[in-house]
DNA sequence: ATGTAATATGACGTTAACGTCACGTTTGCA
DNA sequence: TGCAAACGTGACGTTAACGTCATATTACAT
């Protein structure tokens, strides 16, 4: 399916037609094409863009980050586009990520020795 | 310092005096205690309490989430909370984090990726 | 004692990321 | 042709997590 329009698009993506239009309000979700009766059209790679958004939201990174890194995903990176300004985002979320990795690695190994105490804990006083 | 008052306690924790109001509004934080006076009064565990909310929320948990694990790092473990259930939430957030590291592991890639090549591309087309 | 800084409380304001409603046009099927 | 379902657009509503006054009381340095 490779014209669809926004009911199919929004099934597909998973979000609903308030987000897709908001996307498209704030310039992240370009526009689709539109016929001569207002309706707009959208492809495969629209799905694959809204998902992938949803992906980095996960992340924890604003719609305003995600505006950023996106057009890496889906538009010609060979463009016209002021390359070290791009670097430099770029090298900026890449030293981010690597802090939340690290607290995250962190945070993990908090849960897991906390997990073992409570499991200790049941163990020892099964049955008492 | 082990007997501040809300001024202190911002400083030290680089949080602002609305914030701390506000968690402790919504029973993030206990409402210190108050002299006869009506002042709070905070100590360090306050401090260490505030910076642990801080680095949680870098990493994407709401505050709401924060509830749920935030007493494992400052309460007394070994009382009646219900164990099992405890246990229950731990794991899940253990496993939400698991899937957070991988998500973020894989983002960081194609990061690396994308900037390696813009790295690439300026080597190639300086001094043109 | 007194003026200034710190604190407590209440209420209204703000931003992000949509939700929901109202209303008019378009489409697709009987 | 008729009509419910789908779409477009505008506008107001909502939640989280605070910010920003305004005002009243308390603490502290001189």
């Amino acid at each position: 399916m490779n014209r669809m329009r926004i009911g199919d698009l929004t099934e597909r993506a998973g979000v609903t037609q308030r987000t897709v239009r908001y996307y498209e309000s704030i310039g992240l979700l370009p526009s689709g094409e539109r016929e001569g009766n207002g309706h707009h059209y959208y492809t495969e790679e629209t799905v694959a863009r809204l998902r992938k958004i949803d992906q980095l939201k996960k992340l924890g990174l604003s719609l305003e980050e995600i505006q950023d890194v996106i057009q890496l995903y889906f538009t010609d990176t060979s463009g016209v586009l002021p390359k070290r300004k791009v670097l430099g985002i770029l090298r900026q979320h890449l030293s981010d990520t690597d802090q939340k990795l690290e607290a995250l690695g962190q945070f993990r190994s908090d849960l897991q020795s906390h997990i073992d105490r409570f499991e200790r804990w049941l163990e020892d006083n099964e049955g008492e």
